[in-house]
DNA sequence: GATGTCACTTAGTAGCGGGGCA
DNA sequence: TGCCCCGCTACTAAGTGACATC
């Protein structure tokens, strides 16, 4: 965001120092009193030009004036003029001076003009209509003017909160330095946000107008054993090159692994080992039964030991290191804001970890190239290097995708990207639209449940599938179930992939009637189990899709993703089978918070919003392997709850003797005495509840992974009014990335936000 | 409509680091 | 002070869905 003046036409120098905050602009004509010219381009701090424009009483732009900002302002309909005229007279009547005109910009760094898009290179994609009536659509049922208004509601309070925001936020439970989730705070959180969300969205696709970055870090390159470190082939000691000897680190890296007793694995990796063998090692290795790569799996251990071994100095430089190449590479420059990068290293060679029974796990993936690698820029922005000596294999500047870099992986084939943090306005954006088609949903949920009922009673095939398709899909909240490659993959299915083999009836079962057994491998090979009873109608249908039929047939052959979209996107605009999982994960979460949340501590109140966020879950089939230390630390936890009643227990009997001991003496130290041990009483009582509620906690999440709904389903602003309304700390429910991903939920979320 | 490509979101986990406790 | 354990983060696999092409 800048600020511009246009009876000076001031501009801002793009510091890239502190690219968040435009502290200096550049006016290029500077004026005498009468606003006539005189040449030269100055940098002047920002306020001393808000001073100066003040005292000059700059007001409104001619129609010339206005041309120019057109210029440098996104491309924009009717309605947006409009809603500028309105912004700018909101603007105006913000700052309460009724007489400068000065116009918010967001993109267009300082030091590169806004170009028209012609000069920006087009790749053939370009032409393309991708997703501009969606964004469109949400353009129009949330526009910033109308954030604005919503703002202006909590003017007052917006604005100081505002000026709070430069400080680091005090909760109650604050204490000086450290956060409310109990952690001492290691560096201080960035002084100033920057609230994209009160902006202006690009359209048409565009998703910035400037990008510069320095590009990907690439993996170190392969470092040769010590030669004391060896390789036995049929208990011989073998030497290897250097090619074939990293692909045997990659397999002795991972002895201990269960990856490598799996026969696919081991067959996997023999091959592909064996294509970076020379002929001599071809002809020698054959069998890898006869490998022997136990050396190298003692040499990475010990390694790993020395790293945890070094000194406070030593892990010190490493971290000093790791930073600079954070600050390095870790941020880019998108539209004047600098934005952290979530993934800029590019994949490390290794062997492919497929989950579940894939069919590829254990193949060498290979290391990447600067000739494999596509950069991403801004044409006119300062193109990252290749490592001296090579080339990248593309450069270009395509505006309407968001990632940096991109390369191809040999195992599947597919495009690996590295692209923002979700910090980044661009993913900020794309979440906070998610959610709001999912509220979209909320208001036509009830006349697509009654249209898939109908459709149950249709005479057409296709039509009763689609519709007990989306039943489960809205019911179960199931995945979509696109069609997988057979052979390339693990076998997982989801709602409209389903096969016979997958689902089993009950006409009765366990004293209800019409269930459906549910037993699958969804994605990342995670189990779906779960028995239904549903209705009657759909149970029939069922039964139908099932006659003269093989377990390996489909359920629904009928039935696929893309025609059940279709179908979908005819009953609401935006309207995609994943939406009706965020829209059930959503408003689950805010019912169960509703039932569940009583007038109780923080301590319970949180085990309610886990408890909450916990529905969602299982409803989600989050699951999670228990950690490996589970049963040891409840145990652990259990002794400590014991002790703590014993502990109790003797604090409630010595309350009694010095109560009697008080009774007797009656004076004032035998007094304090009784006051005293009350006090320890509930102190003792408010810690073993809290070790109570962390034991409940702990066993009900066992195997469930709270994380990915809380990441991916649950719109934040739930959980933010959630918090504002009990008077809970955010920080208790999110941590600092996730109270960064949410930024936007966190400032706009009121007390009484209803999804 | 089948298939492929691309861009993006959603997902579980390994491993590290630091807080808390003995 | 040292060790243990838990939460966080980085990593990357595995999905979804839009669109192109045949």
């Amino acid at each position: 965001m800048f600020f511009v003046c246009w009876t000076c036409r001031i501009y801002p120098v793009n510091t890239h120092d502190s690219p968040l905050i435009t502290k200096f602009v550049v006016a290029p004509l500077v004026l005498n009193s009468n606003h006539s010219v005189i040449k030269a381009i100055v940098i002047i701090e920002i306020d001393v030009v808000f001073e100066f424009c003040l005292k000059t009483d700059h007001k409104d732009p001619s129609d010339k004036k206005h041309k120019d900002k057109e210029k440098m302002k996104h491309k924009e309909g009717n309605a947006d003029k409009h809603k500028d005229k309105h912004r700018d007279k909101e603007k105006r009547k913000e700052n309460g001076r009724g007489l400068i005109f000065w116009d918010v910009f967001f993109s267009s760094p300082g030091h590169v003009k806004s170009e028209p898009e012609d000069d920006f290179y087009h790749s053939p994609k370009q032409e393309k209509t991708l997703k501009r009536e969606r964004e469109e659509d949400f353009e129009s049922e949330f526009k910033p003017k109308k954030i604005k208004i919503e703002n202006d509601k909590a003017k007052g309070k917006k604005r100081k909160q505002e000026n709070e925001d430069v400080k680091p936020k005090k909760t109650k439970n604050n204490k000086k330095g450290e956060v409310a989730d109990g952690k001492k705070k290691g560096k201080k959180e960035p002084e100033e946000k920057w609230k994209w969300w009160e902006e202006e969205r690009y359209k048409d696709g565009v998703k910035w107008q400037f990008l510069e970055h320095k590009g990907p870090v690439f993996a170190p390159p392969y470092e040769a054993l010590p030669d004391h470190v060896k390789f036995y082939y049929d208990g011989k000691h073998m030497k290897l090159a250097p090619a074939a000897e990293e692909v045997s680190t990659f397999f002795g890296k991972m002895l201990d692994h269960d990856y490598t007793t799996k026969e696919v694995f081991r067959k996997n990796f023999f091959k592909d080992w064996r294509k970076e063998m020379n002929s001599e090692e071809k002809s020698k290795i054959t069998d890898l039964k006869k490998c022997d790569f136990n050396e190298i799996n003692d040499y990475f251990k010990a390694q790993s030991e020395i790293r945890k071994a070094m000194s406070k100095e030593q892990k010190l430089k490493i971290k000093e290191e790791n930073e600079r190449i954070l600050q390095e590479y870790g941020f880019c420059l998108m539209d004047n804001h600098k934005e952290r990068i979530a993934n800029f290293r590019i994949e490390p060679p290794g062997l492919f970890r497929g989950r579940g029974d894939h069919p590829k796990m254990g193949m060498l993936k290979r290391r990447s190239r600067p000739e494999d690698i596509i950069i991403n820029c801004s044409k006119d922005s300062k193109h990252p290097k290749p490592p001296p000596g090579t080339k990248w294999k593309e450069v270009r500047h395509d505006n309407k995708v968001t990632w940096l870099v991109s390369w191809t992986e040999n195992i599947q084939g597919s495009i690996k990207y590295i692209m923002l943090n979700p910090s980044s306005r661009i993913k900020g954006e794309k979440d906070w639209q998610k959610y709001e088609t999912a509220r979209r949903l909320k208001k036509c949920v009830d006349r697509i449940r009654s249209q898939y009922h109908e459709d149950w009673k249709s005479k057409e095939m296709r039509i009763r599938q689609r519709a007990v398709a989306l039943y489960f899909i809205d019911k179960l909240a199931l995945r979509a179930g696109n069609e997988k490659e057979e052979g390339e993959t693990a076998d997982t299915v989801g709602c409209c992939s389903l096969r016979v083999e997958h689902i089993n009836l009950y006409p009765e079962k366990d004293g209800q009637e019409f269930v459906v057994e549910f037993d699958f491998l969804g994605k990342d090979s995670i189990r779906y189990y779960n028995k239904v009873p549903v209705e009657k109608r759909a149970f029939k249908n069922l039964q139908l899709f099932m006659e003269n039929k093989a377990t390996e047939d489909d359920l629904f052959d009928r039935l696929n993703t893309s025609i059940l979209n279709k179908h979908l996107q005819e009953l609401m605009d935006g309207l995609t089978a994943k939406v009706f999982r965020t829209y059930n994960a959503s408003i689950t979460l805010q019912q169960q918070l509703k039932e569940l949340t009583t007038d109780e501590n923080i301590p319970a109140k949180i085990l309610s919003y886990n408890r909450a966020n916990r529905a969602v879950a299982i409803l989600c089939n989050h699951q999670r392997a228990a950690p490996k230390t589970f049963e040891k630390s409840m145990q652990t936890l259990q002794a400590k709850i014991d002790a703590k009643k014993d502990q109790l227990s003797d604090a409630r009997r010595e309350l009694k003797s010095s109560k009697a001991d008080a009774k007797v003496r009656r004076d004032e130290k035998s007094k304090k005495t009784v006051e005293t041990r009350k006090k320890a009483i509930s102190r003792i009582e408010e810690q073993l509840m809290r070790m109570e509620v962390q034991a409940t906690d702990r066993e009900e999440n066992k195997q469930i992974a709270l994380g990915t709904s809380k990441l991916n389903y649950l719109d934040p602003r739930i959980s933010v009014a959630w918090c504002k309304k009990w008077d809970i700390p955010v920080e208790k429910i999110y941590n600092k990335t996730q109270r960064e991903k949410f930024a936007w939920a966190l400032d706009m979320a009121e007390d009484d936000y209803e999804f």
